[in-house]
DNA sequence: ATAAATTTTTAGACACGCCTAAACTTTTAT
DNA sequence: ATAAAAGTTTAGGCGTGTCTAAAAATTTAT
């Protein structure tokens, strides 16, 4: 039986990697869960034990077969999940994010099964982020970074890549949802920031922002 | 904070005592949590010192009027899961127990209510059972046991008072479901057991099946 | 190439929730 | 009324997951 915390690790683990590539250090996943290098020592023993991870002492750490298909389904279940906050209870896509935490953990198949039809198989969560499938593949959206776009194109938001209620909420200040439609005016090359137009209205965001943007080009 | 654990115990001495009315006993929760009495013992210290339940050493325990509400809260949750789960998944009734006993853990009200909303604020789950209200009320129902009902008399099953698959799989295959229309015809006075008519057709049930049993009469 | 800085692991401790075995209370039976 | 039975609590221990402090390994800088 996997525990909740090892659930916890998987996952954190599974995020770490897809931004970084390659082996996971063990301060990376302190950092993304929250707790202690120590603690995560500890844990990165276990799972090995459990053959959910490879690891070795100092070396960094990678998912195995197993341990990337548990990863990749309580992703699943996360993104399905917040599906159904936003389509179904008409929560905000700023809102959902700690409930799908818990509800992620819920252990049914059939569950999750039937949730996904209820949904009508969804290929995207509300945030625009692919929702696995039950054999563990990731759909992929054709789309690439704003920061990464030519200046002077045009382009819709198909989808965020950060998952907090800040960056959300920042979002909806400058008036950007799933769908918005952005022009990269300008970029500046001392900060990477960008002048972008929306709705005929110019705005100046952040690099840091811009990478967290998903656009597909006309 | 309240953690799992201590759920599952307010949610076991609210089922015990509502039963046995008064105060419950250790072994009594022992046995509905599946533990030790020793464990029990552990626990309810632990709870008294949190204010949610009152309890003497040796003499038993009841809930607090912090730990009554927290209590109905949970049963609360779990028959709004049950009925999402039977009305809006297509669940059969005797497969959502083990499921809503996970999902009424989850921590937000802000879920709790919408999820209400979303069924429609139902007042009985899928079982028949009374959904408590937002603020605790429990809908009475006007009903009686089956074999608390008078040979000869004719009612209709509104709902069942365990939620046991095992059990629930019988009724299945006594042909009886929520709504179905039951006589009595004769009790038998050696064990208490009874005979009945579903359907123009004559079945014979025990004591404990019918005390389970819900009847709005005519 | 070696010292300094950083990263990671180990050691030891703690809270939680569970267990068994033994001790203690209360209830029941004679 | 007292002994036996039943019920309950305490004592001691275990696994999980966390922590801080200290030790060890690796990386970076001079």
């Amino acid at each position: 039986m996997i525990t909740l915390a090892e659930e916890n690790y998987l996952k954190a683990i599974l995020a770490t990697s897809l931004n970084t590539d390659g082996k996971v250090s063990t301060n990376a996943i302190a950092d993304e869960i929250g707790t202690s290098a120590a603690s995560v020592s500890d844990m990165l023993k276990k799972l090995q034990d459990k053959r959910l991870v490879k690891y070795e002492k100092y070396k960094g750490v990678i998912l195995s077969k197993r341990g990337t298909k548990k990863a990749i389904n309580i992703l699943r279940k996360h993104r399905l999940w917040e599906t159904f906050l936003v389509n179904k209870l008409a929560f905000g896509w700023e809102e959902v994010h700690d409930v799908a935490e818990q509800l992620e953990h819920i252990k049914s198949e059939e569950l999750v099964d039937r949730l996904e039809a209820f949904l009508n198989h969804p290929q995207f969560d509300p945030h625009g982020e692919p929702i696995p499938t039950k054999n563990g593949e990731i759909p992929k959206s054709n789309t690439i970074p704003l920061n990464e776009i030519k200046t002077g194109t045009k382009g819709n938001v198909m989808g965020v890549t950060l998952d907090e209620k800040t960056f959300l909420d920042y979002l909806t200040k400058l008036n950007i949802s799933i769908g918005t439609e952005i022009e990269v005016l300008e970029t500046i090359s001392f900060d990477q920031s960008l002048s972008i137009k929306i709705e005929n209205k110019k705005q100046h965001i952040s690099n840091d922002v811009a990478k967290h943007l998903l656009i597909k080009t006309k």
